[in-house]
Parts: structure tokens; C-alpha cells; sequence
DNA sequence: TCTAAAGAATAGAGCGCTCTAATCCTTCTC
DNA sequence: GAGAAGGATTAGAGCGCTCTATTCTTTAGA
């Protein structure tokens, strides 16, 4: 009832377990006869290589580690996709791990992850203390995604935040607004770059910024609305541009709730363009940033490193694209 | 460089490679002095176990992998973040893997988690062929999460659809509905007990069930709405309750656009409590699984079976609840 | 016919760990 | 002070595989 090993093929076979070896790593110094033979005994026994004895002796590895901080966000799952069929193509598995975007649970999942000496690991979106991540870049190649690190053992691949948030902008000067505001994504760590391409576009187009805290949440975006508008003096903005997608939809909600229509009344642009923001119901205007483009470069730089390609860090900086639905339309008279 | 093994920290606290492995695992019969040194060791080369050797050499393993058939829907999202809870809870890791509702796909994701030679495997709503199902449970414990199956090897986690599906029309009639279809989730495992559950109610309010034919996405269920109100002849239903909510949110949408308001004209009812429902911009009124407690579930099935307590199949069945929000109401007048 | 070279197959050590059985200390008892 | 008992420690084999030599075949060339 046991699980047939290389011996038991061997045997079987009539050749020893070397050959088993070169056989099942598809050598081409096997005679097609021994290759034959191998192969019909390995089907008859239903054996499958056991791949941690395999990377234990070849000290080799073929898993990728990819924790990601959070699989309810559909952005990180789409980038988890891309990364997935990149390393499929290169021969690699994908292994998942996931850290509640807790610092805590994601240094015990990337503890866990390392303890398979995985090929190389990828971070999504990482709230982990930077010293961790030098710690864990010790182990092997390690790629940070949606954050960036001034490590040089380790690669990056980011969205450039900065130009999305000012395609936001100028798609909404175009339409003739003035008075737009930014719902701050926070700690989230893409948050940055967004808030100063929309400061710095808002000053090019010489107009007065207006940064309202904020978080990557539905709730935070009804919250973010229910404060801006519920304030006395001062006309409110005809625009907002919120710091993600959910941040986006939890703003609509509440401008719906107290009363004004989007985008009749008000306009809002998300940003990610997750799937909830494709969905008919919601048809959220935003910025979509090329998800399994990051998946690909995380998982090539990766095998750079580990081909030991090269040695310097790489940045990647994606470009974004602005996707225009149904939430932006011109400002009231 | 290369990483410290045991051997290295035997040698720099001056004991055996025996007793650093009791050290590390934890063994109470070792006295407090070697402990401290060993442990000193170990934290001064920066060691930790490796993993695989350890599983190797000890022929087990804390490895539950769990194969995911579409990460996208944020139901199975959930139900992981309950196998992950109860797993490290037990001491396991969990391993994801996902197979994109392809089955070649996931043919080879299940063979790749499967060759770490895991202490389980959880499949999620797979769309696997019964014959791989059956050869993977040869491997060792299985569980099966929205699926059926009869292979007294496999035990099963799935919700009582057919109650949850009369939940929805009980409520529904309560409304006063009387014309309420059904669109139906197609090839989806847990279509089928949806569907005979929504019969039956309405059967046994001495209703007409009406099921038309659809998928688990927004757009199956805008397909649903135009083709159902796009009929000549007959009343159009006054309520729909969808295969799950993508169909809900997509049925809306539709509903929407051919001039019906939700929930004044139509009442919609979803299927899954995704967090997408929970949204305030969507709102909508729905099925709700007990996700974490599946994961919780399909953890101590596979447990029970790990550790020898159980030979017989256990057939989960968990009740729904239905929770109310904005998108039903009374019919129209 | 003999030898060299290339190709095919194998022996055996070792990857980093666990586990059994054996050995080494203490401590306790009479 | 001898022997038993029991806890602490270690030696060494082995998990299922890969990898470096090494050996065995075969074929080609002179």
C-alpha cells in the first residue's frame, strides 16, 4: 500500500535506480529500449517522483513561494494569476501562502514558505517589517510587489501610481472639473505614489489639491464622503478620485445615500479596475494597471536571479491606462 | 554562505545532530542546559529546519494542500482563510494551488501539490474528473468542498443548497411573491440542490417553478433578465432568485437597463453572501454559508483521517441563513 | 585484429533530517 | 558500596532521490 518509489521501479524494470533517475528527468543518454521499459513499469506502479526527496538531493528547487497580504483584494489575485502561469511556462510551481495583512501572520506564512527552500519568493503587497523582508531576502531571490525596498538583493515591480493618478486627473479637468479631492489609500504602501502624481497634477493644472485621509475600503470611502460632505463652508468637490476600487464603490454608496447622483452630481474614479469595477451594476470609471503583465516580471526577474543572470536590483514601473465607464461625466452647471 | 544545516549547529553548541533535532522539535527530555545552547546556536547561525528533509526523514507531513478552482470568487477566498485559521491552529501549513475551473489545468495543479506528498488534500469546488478524484484519494485524505461524491475514501463539506434555495422562496412568498423564477447555475456542482430546493418550495407553496437556464456570472444573469423579459406573452416574474450573487448583481444590472427598478419592480435574491453583497453600493439580499466553518470543517475531516480516527466517509451539510438587505420588497401592486 | 572514443548503464555517496537502539550518567535503594 | 532505575545523550541507519565517478558496451578507425 505504500507509494511505489524509484527502487520499486527498479526492480520492476529490470535496471537500477540511476537509470530510473535519468529516465524520469527525461535524459537523452537512455536507450529508447531501457526508456521504454521504465516508463511501462513506473504507469504499472503509478509512480510519481516525490519531489522533496527530488530537490533535497538535486539542492535544486522548481516552487515558487508567493504570499500575498490579501486574497479578498481581486487585484492581488489577478497578479497571482499572471505569476501562475508565468512559472508554469518556466517549469516552476507555484506555491500560495497568505498573511491576512498582518505583519504577524505574514512573517509566520513567509517563515512557512521559506522552510521549503522555494526557488525564489515573490511578496504581494507585503506589510511586513522591512527588516524581515532583508532577513528573508538572505534565503534566496525575493520580489516585492506593489512595494518598493532600497535593498539591492532584492527586485520590485510597482505600478507607476504616480502617472495613474494624474491620468485621473487630467481625464477630469477634461470634463471641466475643478474642485477634486483624493481619498487616501493610507498605510496601504501604493498609497504614496498615488497621492503625489494627483497633488502634482492637480498644481500643473493649477488647481488647489485636497487630500482627504482615508483607507482601501468601502467603508472608509462611505466614511471619507459622509465627512467631506457633511462639512459647513467651502463648496465640495464634483470629483473624487478614491484610492482604490472598494475605496471607490463605498464612496458611491454614500453620495448615493445623501442624495446626489453619479456622476450627474459627482464624479468618481477608482483605481485597479478589479473586476467589481467591470461589473454592469457598477461600471466604475478607474485605472487599470496591466495585472498579469506584473505577475510575469515578478516571476521573470525572479529566474533571472536564480539563473544567477544578473545581480543588480531591477524596478520595474508598469504603466497604467485609464478606463473610462459610466461614474464621470461633466461637472452640474 | 550556503545555509546552516543541523550539523553546524550540533557542532557550535557541542552536542550530537541528535539532540539539536530533539532541541527542535520540541522533546521534554532534554535538559534545560543543552536546550539553551542548542537554542543559542540556532539563533546565532540563523538556522531553521528544513522543512522537507524533516517530512523525508520523519515520512510525514504538515502539509495540507488545498487546490482552489477559481480564486476569483471571493466564496472560496473565504473558505481558505478557514482552512488556513484551523490549519495552523493543528500545526499544519497550507499550501495553495489553483486551477482556474479548467480541468487539465487542474489535473496539474492537484499532481503538483500532490508529488509534496501532503498530510491532505482539499479540493474546492473542483471540476475535476470523477476518475482523477478517485486515483488522487488514493494518496492519501481528501476532502471535498461543493462537490458530491460517493467514493467512501472522500469526505464532503458542502451547504444544504436546497434549504438555502427554500430559505430564499419562503421569504420571497412571505413578500408576497408568486411569479418568482429561478436562473440557474448551469454546470456548477452546487447548482443542482439550489435548483431542486427552489422546486420544491415553490411546489410546496402550490407556486410554478420557472428555471431558466444561466451560469454563476454577471453576465449569464444579464443574459438571463433580457431573454426571461424579452418574452412575448405570459406575466413576467415579479422576483428572481440567482444562482449566486455574480448572477444576482448581473441580473440587476440588466434589470436596470430595460427600465425595472430592484427592488420596487423586481426583487432579487443572490446566493453566497460574497463581501461583494455586503457592499453598500449593491446591497444585496442573499444566501449565507458559514465559509469559515466549511473551512473549519473540511480541516478536521481531513485531521480525523491523518491521525487514524476515522475510516468512514463524513458527509457534511451545513445550514444556510438568509440575510435581507435591498433588493427585495413586495411586488408591485 | 586491436584500440580508442563515444554512448549506455550503474555503484555508491550524500542531501538534511528523524528514529531506533544503544550508551552514558546520575541518583536512589538497601 | 554495589546494583537497579531512569533520564539524558549519541551513533548510525535510512527516507527517496540526484550526481559524480566508474564500468560496461558498442562502434569506428587504423
Amino acid at each position: 500500500m505504500a507509494r511505489p518509489t524509484m527502487t520499486d521501479v527498479a526492480e520492476l524494470a529490470g535496471v537500477s535506480r540511476a537509470l530510473v533517475s535519468l529516465v524520469m528527468r527525461g535524459s537523452s543518454n537512455v536507450s529508447s529500449l531501457r526508456r521504454d521499459a521504465v516508463l511501462a513499469a513506473a504507469a504499472e506502479l503509478g509512480y510519481t517522483p516525490h519531489q522533496m526527496a527530488r530537490s533535497l538531493a538535486s539542492r535544486t528547487s522548481t516552487v515558487l513561494g508567493v504570499m500575498v497580504s490579501d486574497l479578498r483584494n481581486a487585484f492581488f489575485v489577478d497578479v497571482v494569476e499572471g505569476i501562475d502561469a508565468a512559472a508554469r511556462v518556466a517549469g516552476f510551481e507555484m506555491v500560495i501562502n497568505t498573511g491576512g495583512r498582518s505583519p504577524v501572520r505574514e512573517r509566520v506564512a513567509l517563515r512557512s514558505l521559506l522552510s521549503f527552500r522555494p526557488a525564489g519568493i515573490v511578496l504581494l503587497s507585503p506589510v511586513l517589517s522591512a527588516a524581515a523582508i532583508t532577513e528573508a531576502s538572505g534565503q534566496g531571490p525575493l520580489v516585492l510587489v506593489s512595494r518598493t525596498t532600497r535593498l539591492s538583493s532584492v527586485d520590485t515591480v510597482n505600478d507607476d501610481g504616480a502617472t495613474g493618478a494624474a491620468l485621473a486627473v487630467d481625464h477630469l479637468v477634461r470634463l471641466g472639473h475643478t474642485r477634486i479631492a483624493h481619498f487616501d489609500g493610507g498605510r496601504a504602501s501604493v498609497a504614496t505614489a498615488r497621492r503625489q502624481g494627483y497633488t502634482a497634477a492637480m498644481r500643473r493644472h493649477g488647481l488647489d489639491p485636497r487630500v482627504v485621509a482615508s483607507e482601501h475600503t468601502d467603508v472608509a470611502g462611505a466614511k471619507a464622503v459622509r465627512q467631506v460632505w457633511g462639512e459647513s463652508g467651502g463648496l465640495p468637490p464634483t470629483a473624487v478620485l478614491a484610492g482604490n476600487d472598494f475605496n471607490a464603490i463605498g464612496a458611491i454608496s454614500a453620495l448615493e445615500e445623501i442624495g446626489l447622483r453619479v456622476p450627474r452630481d459627482v464624479s468618481v474614479v477608482g483605481y485597479d479596475n478589479t473586476s467589481l469595477a467591470a461589473m454592469g451594476h457598477v461600471s466604475l470609471t478607474t485605472i487599470d494597471q496591466p495585472r498579469a503583465e506584473v505577475g510575469r516580471l515578478a516571476v521573470a526577474a525572479l529566474l533571472e536571479r536564480v539563473r544567477g543572470e544578473r545581480d543588480e536590483p531591477v524596478r520595474h514601473l508598469l504603466q497604467s491606462t485609464l478606463v473610462v465607464r459610466a461614474t464621470t461625466a461633466p461637472p452640474p452647471p
